[in-house]
DNA sequence: GTAGGCTCATCTGTCGGCAATATTCACACA
DNA sequence: TGTGTGAATATTGCCGACAGATGAGCCTAC
C-alpha cells in the first residue's frame, strides 16, 4: 500500500502541488523501484483506490507517463509497464545527442563566459562517486547535461529533451540494465574544460560521450540483436 | 458554433476514434483557422457546452496541445492561447534541424536503396506547386520531412520529431507570417538526389534546409529582435 | 473435439455535479 | 484620490456513477 505524501500536515506551502503531479510521482517512483513489473497492467480505478482518489487524476497522470514512453496505452484496452531494454537505449540516446549537439553549440557562448555551474556539477558527481552514492551520481550527471541545455536558452529544445525523461531513464538503465556510471565524472570535466576554452569540438564530444552511454549500456548487457 | 463530425451516420468506421481525439482535431482546427485569437482564454465547459460533450474529454485534448505549445496552461487558471511569432519559429527550426540531422545519417543507407517513396512527395510538391494549393504543398513538403525521419527507423526519434507539430506549426507560420513556400521543391529534389547518390554531406544539406526556413520567415517577417 | 456464439465480469471513456480556487467588482476607509 | 476588504462570480480540479468496449469462460451444434 502506497500513501500520497501528506501534504495537509504543511500549510506553508502556499500552492499545493496538483493532485495528478502528486500521482504521476508516485507512479514514476513505482516503476523505477519494480513496485510494477514490466508488461503489467496498470488498472486507472485499481491505482485510484488504492491512492483514495478518483480515476480523473489517474488517467492524466497515465498520459504523462505514456508521453515519456514509460507506458503504452491501446483505447478502451488499457495501460501496461513497456517492456524495456537496450533497445530503447539504442533508440533513445542518438536522439539525445542530436540535441545535445545543437545545445553546445547554441549555449557555447554563453558557457565559455560562465562555466560555473557545469564545474559545479562536476565537483558534485565526483564527489557522489568518490563515496559510492549512486542516486547521487544520476541526479548530477543528468544535471550537468541539463545545464548545457538551459544555458541553450531556448525553450522547445530543452522543452523536448525533457520529453525524453532522461533523468527517469538514467535510473531505470542503472537499475535494469546494470549499467555503470563510472568514468563518466571525468568526461564532465574534460567538456567543462572545452567549453570554459571555447573548444570548436565541443559539440562533438558532448554528442560523443552521450553515445557512449549506450556502448557502455550494450557491453555491459550484451547486445541483444 | 462548430460541431464534431457527424460519425454516428457512418458505421463504417469500425473502431470509432475516441472522442478526445476528435476534439482535439476541432481545436487545432480552430487555431488555425483562427477561431481563437492569440492570448485569448480556452475554457474548458465552453468549450465543453459548444461540442455537446463533458469537460474530462476537452481537458484531455487540451493537455495534447499544452505538448504542441500551442496553448499554455497554469493551474487553477486555465488555457491561453499562446501568443506565437518569429521568436517560436527561431526556437522550434535549430531542435527540428538536430534532429533532422541525426535522422538522415540514420536513414542514408535505407534512403540510398529505395529513394521512391521521397521522389513520390517531391512530385506531389512541384505538382501542388504548380498549382498554387498552399495547403497541399504544406502537406507534402512535411511529408517529406516526415518519409525521412521515418526511414531512420527510430521510434523515440520519430516521437519526439512528431511532438514538435511540425505540420501545425508550417500551417501557422504560413498563415501568421506570411512565410512562403516558394523555392522549397528544389531543395527537397536536391536532397532526394543526395540520398540516392549517398552523398556523405546529404545530413548537414538537411540541417540547412530546415535552418533555411527560419530566415525565410525572418525576413518575410522583419526581425522583431 | 472444435468452431462459433452467448453471457458475464472487468475496465476504459465519458458524464454531470460539487468543492476549492482565482478574479472581478463594489464599497468602505484613509 | 488611492487602497484595502469582502462578497459575488467564473472556472478549474476532482469526484462518483454509468454506458460501451473488451476478453474470458461456458455452452451448443456440428
Amino acid at each position: 500500500m502506497v500513501d500520497l505524501p501528506q501534504l495537509p500536515d504543511d500549510p506553508s506551502k502556499l500552492a499545493r502541488e496538483p493532485l495528478r503531479e502528486q500521482i504521476r510521482q508516485v507512479l514514476v517512483e513505482g516503476l523505477l523501484s519494480g513496485r510494477w513489473q514490466p508488461g503489467e497492467r496498470i488498472v486507472e480505478r485499481r491505482v485510484a483506490t488504492e491512492l483514495k482518489v478518483s480515476q480523473a487524476p489517474v488517467r492524466e497522470a497515465l498520459r504523462e507517463l505514456e508521453g515519456l514512453r514509460l507506458i503504452e496505452t491501446v483505447p478502451n484496452k488499457g495501460a501496461r509497464v513497456r517492456a524495456f531494454g537496450v533497445q530503447d537505449m539504442a533508440e533513445i540516446y542518438p536522439v539525445r545527442a542530436g540535441l545535445e549537439l545543437v545545445a553546445a553549440q547554441l549555449a557555447a557562448p554563453r558557457l565559455a563566459a560562465d562555466p560555473s555551474r557545469l564545474e559545479r556539477e562536476v565537483e558534485a558527481l565526483q564527489e557522489a562517486t568518490a563515496r559510492g552514492d549512486v542516486s547521487e551520481q544520476i541526479r548530477h550527471s543528468v544535471e550537468f547535461h541539463r545545464e548545457i541545455v538551459c544555458a541553450a536558452d531556448n525553450s522547445v529544445l530543452l522543452h523536448t529533451w525533457e520529453s525524453l525523461g532522461v533523468e527517469v531513464w538514467t535510473a531505470l538503465s542503472v537499475r535494469w540494465l546494470n549499467m555503470e556510471l563510472h568514468a563518466k565524472a571525468a568526461d564532465h570535466a574534460q567538456i567543462t574544460r572545452a567549453f570554459r576554452e571555447g573548444d570548436p569540438s565541443v559539440g562533438q564530444m558532448l554528442s560523443d560521450h552521450v553515445l557512449n552511454y549506450v556502448e557502455a549500456a550494450m557491453k555491459s548487457h550484451g547486445v541483444t540483436r
